[in-house]
DNA sequence: AATGATGTAAATTTAAAAATTACAGGAGAA
DNA sequence: TTCTCCTGTAATTTTTAAATTTACATCATT
């Protein structure tokens, strides 16, 4: 029923691992300590990402560099990644309306119509948003401090 | 960190009370049957709509009507009166990132920058639907039961 | 007064998200 | 080749948020 703070995590790790992953290794245990958030729940996500080819794991040993482009990582494509029908669940719908109400047995179809116009807004609006532009915002702020 | 069903049990109500409001009584109990949501979540749910003008409620005796056109109805509107701050609650960010951590301490600042961007496209997208739009497809589907 | 409604507070239940525990398996270092 | 550090993933427990339930004061009309 909405985003979670996964993608916020998850776009954490993914400054993270661009400012320092050709540096030193960057653990889920580095990430859990800066993220504040579980390291199996790290892994989880890492691997979610890993799977659409956006960030790469060397196996073994460990650590976790980018995969592609800053310009190609949209916020679309993270929440895809980590939540597969992420807009899907953006609007919570009632259960159980009742089959026996004109009103009830018609209403999922009358939110489809509407819902499914918004999720497409959404997800357009998270395509336009890349993590060249976050990580700009991000150096931006470490040099203005306040 | 989502837009809860109380939305489309809002909506499911709202088009209730357009199509019967003026011929019987709508009860909170009648809107509960209906919704399948309890009448305590639909009484909250309608008295926040009426704080916002959108519905009048007849005091004492009962029942709810339609305070003001469908056409002024959006579901920015709706959203905003059950849910003051909903767009802030859209994407969840992780409460606890290490102040320690130079990505850490600037995190929230960062995401604040471009969910801002991508809250206000969701405000506008849910301003372009209103009440009127959904009652022409709940009426749509009435006489074209598939 | 009796009835049938709303409005709201407080407590309980339910369901979803996140954390924890546990462990098998891979790569490099000792 | 064995030890260590890491990943990947399953299963369980804890935490948190949403929704329901219970309870009752209050307000018009009959």
């Amino acid at each position: 029923m909405h985003i979670s703070t996964k993608c916020s995590v998850a776009i954490h790790c993914l400054i993270f691992i661009y400012e320092y992953g050709e540096k030193q290794k960057v653990t889920s245990e580095l990430l859990s300590l800066s993220t504040g958030t579980n390291s199996v729940t790290i892994r989880n996500m890492i691997s979610a990402l890993k799977k659409d080819g956006i960030v790469a794991v060397k196996a073994g040993t460990g650590g976790a560099t980018l995969n592609c482009p800053l310009s190609e990582i949209t916020l679309y494509r993270v929440c895809r990644a980590i939540e597969p029908n992420f807009s899907s669940k953006l609007i919570g719908v009632h259960a159980l309306p009742s089959p026996l109400c004109p009103v009830g047995k018609n209403i999922h179809n009358v939110l489809d119509c509407s819902y499914q116009k918004i999720r497409n807004d959404l997800c357009e609006s998270l395509k336009k948003i890349t993590l060249e532009d976050m990580v700009s915002d991000y150096r931006r702020m470490q040099y203005k401090p306040d």
